[in-house]
DNA sequence: CCATAAGCGGACCACTCGGTCCGCTTCTAG
DNA sequence: CTAGAAGCGGACCGAGTGGTCCGCTTATGG
């Protein structure tokens, strides 16, 4: 419907170089990667990613996407694990190895206005919840955290390792353990603030 | 000796009124806080600014050199306090509660090159390393956690916390409440990865 | 009170950025 | 093979940046 012609396969393979080198040059550089080295590195012309995209922010949303579809697919994947336990522990390692991978934490305030990104981005937050969930029914996680406190907490490791210059790429699975041992019921004290409620 | 003539006294008022002014901007628009906006706000003129720090990064680094030496401060109080688990986390109380006031987060990679920075950060380092080891003998927290880790870790409680738009100012609390907890010994699983050395 | 150096402010510069525009090229339907 | 639309690229623009410069103002020691 929206077009009556498919789209040129130059246009299309032209796309996805873009969308490639946008997420390479925004790991490296973080966001203040400009469009002129985008499309320099995806080799096309500066007017061909505007073309793409009418805007910048219209291209970190379409990265977005792709990056949240793809969380909230292992987490529906992960639903079905026996262990609920095992399945939450298993999900934020996911998360934060996909963060390790190319560190795009740059979601916030991007993609906001978008539809598409703010509708994938709530479908991930109900994966979350159910996630956190199960795994408190089951008595894995202490009784007092939530499905959005697991959704703050999830991007802290790899913060926290991202301040080690040259640091082991698996550093962030320490801290990992550390918040998840937090997490767990056992030798939990009373928390000093209420969870917030995330829209 | 740096100078015979101490400093006319409208110059040392206009230098403290920029540094309170940068520090709020810094606080309220990030690290792209414009030189003009800060001067605007500090009621002079941009050439001022840069009469009394040569560079925006010399602004930076003077600022992020009060706040380091605030928290070597507060942690050697801390040394002489009797319970050391406590002292521990009073520390990392102070450490987010200053951060939650203004979030200067990006003493990274800023003042790095001013010695005067570098000479304070170690200065803090070996405090909380102080602050760790008396903790971690006192069996107040795990044997395996070290002072980098705290290092890293107390800037997490902020980071989490501030991706809640309207949160409650104290929601970092429930986030150091649940990280402290994963740093306890009590039903501390074992790290799968091993601790970094920070310079 | 005054001479003078210290301090000030804002016009100015070079540069980079996101975004536009339009003449040229290239894919593709028929 | 060809016509025409879809796509392309890079010159160009205006806004905003960090940093410089210099004529004017103002504090201050004697």
């Amino acid at each position: 419907m929206t077009s009556s012609r498919p789209q040129r396969a130059d246009a299309a393979r032209n796309r996805a170089a873009l969308l490639a080198a946008a997420a390479d040059e925004f790991a490296e550089r973080g966001m203040d990667a400009s469009v002129a080295d985008i499309a320099r590195r995806a080799g096309v012309g500066k007017g061909t990613v505007f073309r793409h995209f009418p805007t910048k922010d219209d291209l970190i949303a379409a990265i977005v996407l792709d990056r949240v579809d793809e969380l909230t697919a292992a987490g529906d994947r992960l639903l079905g694990e026996a262990d609920p336990g095992v399945a939450l522990l298993a999900f934020m390692t996911a998360a934060a190895h996909q963060r390790q991978q190319r560190d795009l934490s740059f979601l916030h305030g991007a993609g906001d206005v978008d539809p598409a990104v703010t509708g994938a981005r709530e479908r991930m937050y109900r994966v979350i919840h159910d996630l956190v969930d199960r795994a408190r029914g089951a008595g894995a996680v202490r009784p007092d955290v939530t499905g959005a406190d697991v959704i703050l907490l999830m991007c802290a490791p790899n913060y926290v390792a991202g301040y080690v210059p040259d640091a082991s790429p698996d550093l962030w699975r320490r801290y990992l353990g550390i918040l998840f041992d937090g997490l767990r019921p056992q030798g939990a004290h009373p928390l000093p603030a209420p969870p917030p409620t995330l829209a």
